[in-house]
DNA sequence: ATGGTTTTTACTGCGTC
DNA sequence: GACGCGGTAAAAACCAT
């Protein structure tokens, strides 16, 4: 708190003096000292005084386009650096590069030997900046699920399946043509799924970067290209966590399992949504217990419609009574 | 692509506070 | 009159084929 209030104020105070210091770098272009002439000596990074010899500036860096070279000469003398970064490449295109020209440095062209280790060079080059940038993406992969899952608060062992199914898309080559962020989501949404606590997909899309579309897309594609099993997630399953979200007591709760278990196994369940389903008994249980909340709050819990929840309740009800009597 | 099913949207009427 | 609730029709979304 105070430490962050602190730094703030000092780069502050740092960039006014840079302003300022620029400042007078461009309108004093005489020495301090003699008023003479002050000349700019790139080379040694230092502005100099012409007549008292005063150092003003040190250890500037030049910036200049060392790597251009006119001819060969100049070539020589400035190839000891290699062009500027960019962030265009992946890797800032800081990785190595083997010239495709089979000649050395000094232009001669490669025995038939050294052209094919050149060749072998140029092939384990490619491979290992490759798996770089697979390790990469993988990296920014986990972070994103470890952000998601924290977000839902789902705990540590759906992180490591919803990793481990990412990792098996990365590795079926699923990404291209694909974002890393929907991939990440599809993953965790698809883990949450299997282990048995799942997320709605109003719930993953909240905390997720990719919109709706692309995260059923891009889920329907991975659960079917790696065969993954995941069964329709169970009603009980979003129970208690929107009972919490109501404020309603464990009777509620208690009472919506139950509706829920007597209407399992029969047509009333299957085919409809499991969230729609587990609003509908809360509701349904909400009525039973006389503890009143409105459609309208669960709905917007749950994430669906108040139509839905009153189809379902009736027919939730309607199973119960049958069969009671 | 298509058709069947489910869900959502939008609108209406009724009763209560 | 606002709110909760129920119902309906049509649109939209979803899913298997």
């Amino acid at each position: 708190m105070s430490e962050s209030q602190r730094t703030n104020g000092r780069e502050r105070e740092r960039e006014h003096e840079e302003t300022e210091s620029k400042q007078t770098e461009e309108e004093i272009e005489v020495c301090p000292e003699c008023s003479g002439n002050l000349v700019n000596d790139a080379e040694h990074g230092e502005t100099v005084c012409q007549e008292c010899g005063l150092v003003v500036e040190e250890d500037e860096i030049d910036p200049g386009p060392e790597w251009r070279a006119f001819d060969s000469r100049e070539q020589d003398q400035k190839s000891r650096v290699g062009a500027p970064t960019t962030n265009m490449m992946h890797d800032k295109g800081l990785s190595t590069n083997i010239g495709w020209q089979n000649k050395d440095a000094y232009g001669n062209s490669l025995s038939s030997r050294q052209r094919e280790k050149m060749q072998r060079l140029r092939t384990w080059n490619e491979r290992f900046r490759t798996r770089d940038s697979k390790e990469r993406n993988l990296k920014q992969a986990l972070g994103e699920i470890d952000r998601m899952a924290s977000a839902l608060g789902l705990p540590e062992n759906v992180r490591e399946t919803a990793s481990v199914i990412y990792r098996r898309a990365l590795e079926e080559d699923l990404l291209p043509g694909r974002s890393i962020e929907g991939v990440s989501t599809a993953s965790l949404y698809a883990a949450a799924r299997q282990a048995g606590t799942p997320r709605s997909l109003d719930e993953v899309n909240h905390v997720s970067r990719v919109d709706r579309m692309e995260l059923t897309r891009t889920y329907r594609y991975i659960v079917q290209e790696l065969n993954l099993e995941v069964q329709p997630a169970n009603p009980k399953s979003y129970v208690p966590r929107f009972v919490s979200e109501l404020g309603l007591s464990e009777e509620v709760e208690r009472r919506s399992r139950e509706l829920l278990d007597s209407a399992e196994g029969t047509e009333v369940i299957s085919g409809k949504s499991p969230v729609g389903l587990a609003a509908a008994a809360i509701y349904a249980a909400s009525l039973l217990t006389n503890e009143k909340v409105t459609q309208n709050e669960v709905s917007d819990v749950a994430e669906i419609s108040e139509v839905t929840i009153r189809n379902r309740y009736h027919e939730l009800l309607d199973v119960e009574t049958n069969a009671a009597a």
